[in-house]
DNA sequence: TTTTACATTTTTGAATGCAAAATTTGCGAT
DNA sequence: ATCGCAAATTTTGCATTCAAAAATGTAAAA
């Protein structure tokens, strides 16, 4: 009843910033804040040190895993090829109820950008993509995306949204629809691909920012 | 000095098998023969288990995780993306001295494959895999990578290798190289996708078994 | 003879305790 | 005043201990 929820409460605490990228994680201080001992503790440190959001180092505690620019480019090119995979086997097994589950969900962000609500755009944005990966039917392959989804996002990166980037994007997730409508894999896993490119793109340029999100500006993934 | 190993000494006790898939994992006899208490041991499980070669089930302890059918093609999936990836990025940053080494082994392992040595063609076959992987230079891809095959490696199941299936395997294996060689990605990726897609029939089709290894048969991974 | 209820044993999950390593602090010398 | 070194404190890693849950065994009743 205990470790089962402490992976989950820690990785809420990194995900959401609260510890910072390459900062301490300070186990007397959790361990109260949790009201647990240090076992379950460290225990799920370690599990979180295997996922890659926690970095262990001997006989000098743990960190919140610190990114750099090249391991968040390579986090992106997995989770691009994750995508790809995902929208190919996607559209051979997809059901004609989870294609309109995701046109909904598409028609709802495109109103969100119509309306230029950046923030729930966003939310729409990950929901349609972790959509298409659970239609893949592939819970080893969620399991991993979600893995490298976590990592990227707790990066906590900030990149400025551009009116032509956004566009472009909205234009990007029509031709996506589209192809899941089709069922055109081999078609959908080149556009996720170039789709995640231009992302990558983004947030490369960008770097890395400690500051909070202000009006045109947000944490993506 | 304790916590590194343990997590590497139990994963090699499941991946030789001694603890069979669905068999219980006996943490006090565990404790008594690696010497250690069964706090890091239980560390140890954890982490394993956020892998997914163990499972832990509440208070009923740890079990070598069994993989089903469909898990097993699940990973197969996962495992084919990845190398496709990994062949795509490998031709865009390989060097010609990678390139050589592959070559290398390549015809190593052909010519285990003229003599009839099935277990070294298996450790070459799977050395180029690694090789291709390893050269796309993304540590989190090469990271999934082993996890993934480390998984599928630990089903210990056999699969019967027919002269035919052998010699479409090395075919397939000359066209590998030759896009590696000619740095063609798309091709590359394209190969390594049948590739792995003809290993998993075969995979599928022999299902899974407990026996040891004959004369003609072999784990593979 | 079989089944069920109960007591015992075993095993798991978490807390605490203890030794070693690292960081911090304080003191003295230059 | 600053640098260096050593002692003290903190923190980490592992072992041990303790409580709770599950498994097992036994006995009694149908």
């Amino acid at each position: 009843m205990l470790h089962e929820d402490v992976v989950g409460r820690i990785r809420a605490i990194l995900l959401d910033g609260e510890i910072t990228p390459g900062a301490r994680i300070p186990e007397r201080e959790l361990c109260e804040r949790l009201q647990i001992s240090r076992t379950p503790l460290r225990e799920a440190l370690k599990v979180l040190a295997a996922e890659g959001l926690v970095q262990l180092l001997p006989h000098r505690g743990s960190r919140a895993a610190k990114l750099t620019d090249k391991d968040m480019r390579d986090l992106f090119e997995v989770c691009q090829g994750l995508e790809a995979l995902a929208g190919e086997l996607a559209c051979e097994r997809i059901s004609d109820a989870e294609i309109g589950a995701i046109a909904a969900a598409h028609d709802e962000m495109v109103r969100h950008y119509r309306e230029g609500d950046l923030i729930q755009y966003y939310r729409g944005n990950r929901a349609i993509h972790e959509a298409i990966v659970t239609a893949a039917g592939n819970p080893a392959l969620t399991g991993l995306y979600a893995s490298v989804t976590a990592r990227i996002r707790r990066a906590r990166y900030v990149t400025p949204m551009t009116p032509q980037r956004w566009a472009l994007a909205v234009k990007e997730h029509e031709a996506i629809l589209n192809a899941l409508q089709r069922r055109d894999g081999a078609g959908l896993s080149h556009i996720l691909r170039a789709h995640l490119r231009h992302k990558r793109e983004e947030v490369l340029q960008a770097g890395f920012a400690e500051t909070e999100a202000s009006d045109l500006t947000l944490r993506i993934a």
